[in-house]
DNA sequence: TACTATATTGAGAATCATTTACAATATGAT
DNA sequence: ATCATATTGTAAATGATTCTCAATATAGTA
């Protein structure tokens, strides 16, 4: 039924790994969340589901989802590594407001023409791209709100 | 003399903060470092000169050097922060090789005008922009070794 | 130059996210 | 149903970074 359920299966198999009562969890929760979340985010989320999981088991699976590709690196916040899933969530820009936290997401596309030609002059393979970029939002910028004044 | 120690200072006296010995060893290092470095590493290249110095004190400078626009964050790699000064490198693109590790940087001027566009949509004043591509280098990708071989 | 109010330092303890060891259990294939 | 392995939960270990605190350095002032 769930195509991510097809590929994780794929990946444990071809890994000679088991699909699990516990990576089902996991894998099920990770793909009802649609924000980004960490380690313990995930766990406790499931927690509050069924006891038939336990944090250390998560922390064990989160490598196997990225290998996967059905989860990918999304942030770093108060030192602790943040994903989200891949699903109709291909790469994009975080837009990230340093005042208030906000997270904004936007469309990595137009960047790629510029990028591929870096690539193809430095011989240079692309299979991941990061890109943030810091900030502040519309809400959190005093000289946004309204005309142009650009104090020091 | 040095601009950065200019820099620093004139950061430090507007924190009411004071230039101490063990942070102009820091400062110091830092701009004689052209790659990227960790707190320890940094801290091991001071303490091979000078005993006048403690990571802590790495540890509590490093907010500081950034703080004064002097050092950024470059990468995160095994579970360490990395940084860089910033002295004729301003930001730029990070292509880091998956396979021998390798570092390759490049322009970011080229992307910006697609960044500010979105930026502009989106009413977010952008402060600090971070952009890393992960992939296979020259040397680690065997098909650009030779002719062009999509094999799968 | 001496004095003084503060900021700073080094050492080591404390944090805290992530890993790991290990004995008990679940899984998938036969 | 059996079996060889992979997996799990628990608790301990790890390791980068932060914090505590008593001793010291710094910079301004007299
Ligand atoms: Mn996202
Ligand atoms: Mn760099
Ligand atoms: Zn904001
Ligand atoms: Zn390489």
């Amino acid at each position: 039924m769930e195509e991510y359920a097809d590929i994780f299966r794929k990946y444990l198999d071809k890994q000679g790994l088991k699909f699990t009562q516990p990576r089902r969890y996991i894998l099920d929760e990770v793909f009802q969340m649609h924000t980004h979340f960490n380690a313990e985010e995930l766990y406790d989320r499931i927690r509050s589901k069924t006891n038939e999981i336990s944090l250390a088991t998560v922390y064990r699976t989160i490598p196997l989802l990225l290998e996967a590709g059905l989860v990918q690196r999304a942030d770093r916040s108060e030192g602790r590594e943040r994903y989200e899933h891949i699903f109709g969530h291909p790469k994009h820009i975080h837009w990230v407001c340093r005042n208030c936290g906000a997270l904004l997401e936007t469309d990595l596309n137009t960047l790629y023409p510029a990028l591929a030609k870096q690539a193809k002059d430095l011989k240079f393979k692309p299979e991941d791209i990061e890109l943030s970029v810091k900030g502040l939002c519309w809400k959190c910028n005093p000289n946004e709100n309204e005309n142009q004044s650009d104090e020091k």
